[in-house]
DNA sequence: AATCTATTTGGTTATTTTGCCAAGTAAATA
DNA sequence: TATTTACTTGGCAAAATAACCAAATAGATT
């Protein structure tokens, strides 16, 4: 592999590495509904507010939210709609997995 | 978080963890224009066989690849095309990082 | 049957990721 | 000005991931 096109699958990496916990996955899906403070996530999510403003940090980080402070809070939105699109085919692989267990037994 | 969301999120995040890697998202564009030996694959990626294979076995236990040995070669296959579009999603993503970047100076 | 070839699996080590707690920052309120 | 609130950052320990080498497997060839 030529170290252009390494560099091309590393940054796409980076982005998909940003999208690849059930938490941020989550920040996703709520921010396609509109904006969401740090605590609202935190109370869906259920863990310590430093966890989820870490996670928020991987998605900023990756071009994926952006952040914006108001007040006290600070509001996160989703910066690339299209993301949500992925969801429809992930659905897909994991029909495709459930046949593939079925087919083992 | 309720316990069947949270497991939704899980089986979502563990496909594209699968994805979450240049090795392996360079073997599904590869396998996007056919199938493919681990031979193959391992002369464009450029590592140890075995890396490669336990990349393959990454992408097949979550769904997104097939394998079908045929004499002494095993050859891959893209289950799911509909990861393809991802792709150009992603280049959206990098391109607002760009954009993001610009403005910081 | 012995050997060769393509691939997988096991084991080890290095690196990265994750989650919590504690400490720090910045805006609002008393 | 001191305190409170919402969030971020630093630090650490545990868990997950990645790469290589060596050994095992399975089919093809001699």
């Amino acid at each position: 592999m030529n170290n252009k096109k390494k560099q091309k699958y590393e940054a796409r990496a980076k982005v998909i590495k940003a999208l690849a916990h059930p938490s941020r996955l989550l920040i996703v899906d709520e921010l396609s509904k509109g904006e969401r403070c740090v605590c609202e996530l935190r109370d869906m999510i259920g863990a310590d507010i430093s966890t989820v403003s870490k996670h928020l940090s991987v998605l900023k980080q990756a071009g994926i939210v952006e952040d914006d402070k108001r007040g006290l809070q600070v509001w996160y939105t989703l910066r690339v709609p299209c993301i949500l699109n992925f969801f429809g085919c992930i659905e897909e692989v994991l029909k495709a997995m459930a046949k593939q267990a079925r087919q083992a037994l």
